[in-house]
DNA sequence: AGGGGTGGTGACAACGTTGTCACGGGAGTG
DNA sequence: CACTCCCGTGACAACGTTGTCACCACCCCT
């Protein structure tokens, strides 16, 4: 900027003037500094601006999400990149991997960037060390999870409701023994798509089995051989309520190898590409993560523009989408565990 | 870091070189430094630090993909992520969605914000501008495309012998008419693709029919109409090659919807989720993102550690996976008895 | 005892930018 | 004609750091 300066014969902060459209430059003196800006091939450096400005704003705003590789984390981030992009504002991205420590290093980095904001999706049990790791009036948005100790918008699917609407509807089709499958106890959806599914059974006066409730089925090998299990036992089940993305998937694996899949209905949480293709296709209780992700990016940034109106929740409604294998009836004739 | 400094009674040098954990520090000093660091909640400004500091660095990465919610993309960010982690480093996003004019504008941005190197999927036909709008000795590395005009690493997959080797594997099940269908023409991969499916033709005497040939499909509802033109004409395909993603999920569509899926073969270029578990299940020309990710990031990283060696071209092997529907044989059937 | 390290510390300038203030001059007002 | 006001411009300090240099006090040599 000095360079430039010179070379337009102007000072230092009329050169800053023009970068940055300031009224009440002379037209002469506008097109000597651009042409000079054009000759030296001058950028600006936000860094340094940052610095200096008074709101000292980076224009950029931090997601962390439990992996930018998995289906749900990618299309909320892109939302938020749409969101953030109508503003100028650079999306900074992390992956947490369900680790605590990993969460609390990346809040630490965020903070060191000095982030506009930040987005997350929480994965340890409690946030509250983010009052002191956090700048003061960084606005945090938590989604997928409410934020623990730590004041923030929330932005959540109805995780309960889904759940307990997608027990029902495999009641309703005749089902009384379904099996609940979900992924590890600690994180807050699985527990709650689990009480939903409890929910479920109980307004249809159908007693919980507990061998049929199984929980941190963190991978799809897990799933399987849990699945393979369930239907080598005397009573198996005749539906199942998948609570997870990656153990819907494990079970379809599972139902298929054992060549159950025409046979054992499967309702699953969070909609998956694709699953509108297998056969029978799923049935899914649908999230709405670019919902999600619109919604989160907003609240953001009406945090970042100044409201400080008490921390709010936003509820995203999921949809239960019928495709076939959650509307297969109980087969009454003895179950094939092959093999 | 005034504060600090004046908390433990040390000067503002002293706080720094402590943060930096530089040697030569009494601990005496060390102690009270950190627990005034404690005290008051400090946390360094990195950009302040870029600013003053002689390498200019920002630890951070720009990474720019054709859509961070596309599976590919998102898994190549997740690898470069990993890879960047083990040396502190951030990474920030951009989605182009095949637009020029948006390459551009992120290009500035990242310029602006002094991104230490830069990993692109490039889009527009020509990168010459980035000679002017990068700041120099910032490192570029192209993926999945080469960049033209502008001198950077590039880490492409073997689109022609991948694609020359889906086309001979149909051939060699008794194919010879076979349908390429690619996307955008002007997207180097999609050509690269064709080409490869024309050597497979050729290699095996096949002169190549231009109706079986269509290019641009860039939306699944395309893909379809197109394919179900194409059964609707007296001399059908027995086997579709599909050049892309989107466009092999669309053929899938198709076929089903026609009834076709098990009676015209499939094989598509780039693996994707679930595949395995369609019926039949996908044929793929698989590429390896995880190495393309990893390859391009260890070559940027190279590059900013100092590597000023000629620009070169990592090639990275794709594999044919066979699950099925790349080795239905031609139905005899139809008009064209041949077998 | 004197000379040459070396280890620990701080003063100060500088990185690239913008906020603040001051100044000169021309237009508008009484 | 004097007074005020505002417009266009620039000088300068400051943002939060770190590189450079200088300083003092010690220790180890001769």
């Amino acid at each position: 900027m000095n360079d430039v300066a010179r070379v337009a014969r102007v000072s230092l902060k009329t050169v800053s003037r023009v970068v940055n459209g300031e009224e009440n430059v002379s037209p002469v003196l506008v097109a000597q500094v651009q042409s000079a800006i054009k000759l030296l091939n001058y950028s600006p450096d936000i860094g340094a601006s940052t610095l200096r400005r008074s709101d000292r704003r980076t224009e950029m705003i931090a997601l962390l999400l439990t992996d930018v590789g998995n289906p749900f984390s990618a299309a909320l981030h892109r939302t938020v990149e749409n969101e953030a992009r109508t503003r100028g504002v650079h999306v900074i991205t992390g992956s947490l991997d369900e680790c605590s420590a990993r969460e609390r290093e990346l809040a630490r980095s965020i903070t060191m960037r000095r982030a506009d904001g930040l987005i997350m999706v929480p994965v340890s049990p409690d946030q509250s060390y983010l009052a002191t790791e956090l700048r003061v009036d960084t606005p945090v948005v938590f989604v997928d999870r409410p934020g623990v100790g730590f004041p923030g918008d929330a932005v959540l699917a109805t995780n309960v409701i889904g759940a307990t609407e997608a027990t029902r509807h495999l009641i309703e089709h005749g089902h009384r023994r379904i099996a609940c499958l979900s992924d590890d106890a600690r994180i807050p959806t699985a527990r709650l798509r689990r009480d939903g599914y409890l929910a479920g059974l109980r307004a249809a006066g159908i007693a919980p089995d507990d061998r049929l409730i199984v929980a941190d089925l963190h991978s799809e090998t897990l799933v399987e051989s849990c699945v393979t299990g369930l239907f080598h036992r005397p009573d198996p089940p005749t539906a199942l309520f998948t609570a997870q993305n990656l153990v819907t998937v494990g079970a379809v694996r599972a139902l298929r190898r054992l060549g159950l899949h025409r046979t054992v209905a499967l309702v699953g949480f969070d909609d998956f590409p694709l699953a509108d293709l297998l056969e029978p296709a799923v049935t899914v209780v649908a999230q709405d993560p670019v919902m999600m992700g619109r919604t989160a990016a907003q609240a953001l940034f009406h945090r970042i523009d100044g409201d400080t109106a008490p921390p709010a929740e936003h509820w995203i409604p999921t949809t239960l989408i019928r495709r076939g294998s959650g509307e297969l009836r109980p087969h009454t004739a003895g179950h094939t565990a092959d093999r």
